[in-house]
DNA sequence: TCAGTAGTTCGACGGCTATCGTACTACGAA
DNA sequence: TTCGTAGTACGATAGCCGTCGAACTACTGA
């Protein structure tokens, strides 16, 4: 097994800005939506995209250096799941209100 | 007196992308946060920006047409007021928690 | 060991955008 | 009517960023 965690900002040192950023990019919501729907966490490639191999793994290091999601290895596979305790922590709301909207 | 609400989205125009990627900038997130700080409404120019009048012209329209704020004329003021009520039933939660963040 | 698969990294490129200065508009006061 | 003030609109510019292809790494299975 001996996953791995891909480095990421600690709870403390996310901040709004980055996140709000990052979440503002059609790609990346879509990411997001994808991960919310799956709290066991999801394999990067099996979200369906529009966009390439390398702009995806682009997208998804946006997402995890703002402190969004969070990747660890599983093989050659990278699962990640939504941070969402510790957004709720520090943006109590925030997740559940873009996750609210009706596309 | 004469005001006049300057032109911007209705509620179910307002995208959650693009109110995102409008409070995904400092400075737009600096005059949200002033604008949660008055509720009644704040002549653009007294909210203290790093940036020139034509930038801060800039950031006021984009949040403008995002749907994120509303702004109507008063002399030769403008008075930006946040379209909570709007946001906060679209989205429920995410004002909140983008202004619960300790900045 | 070797081939195949999943994913990242790098460099390049084009479009977007934050910024500015200048010119302009609208309104109020003298 | 004239001047001053508040703010917008426009054009230019520089930097950021989303995108891609190609090369690379890491792991699995035969």
């Amino acid at each position: 097994m001996a996953t791995k965690v891909l480095p990421q900002p600690e709870r403390a040192e996310i901040r709004v800005e980055s996140v709000l950023q990052a979440l503002g990019e059609p790609v990346r919501l879509t990411i997001v939506r994808a991960l919310a729907d799956n709290p066991a966490g999801v394999c990067c490639g099996d979200i369906e995209l529009p966009v390439t191999a390398s702009t995806r793994a682009h997208h998804l290091r946006i997402l995890r250096e703002a402190g969004v999601l969070s990747t660890h290895t599983d093989g050659t596979r990278r699962i990640s799941i939504l941070r969402r305790e510790d957004l709720e922590d520090l943006y109590p709301g925030l997740l559940t209100g873009i996750l609210s909207a009706k596309q």
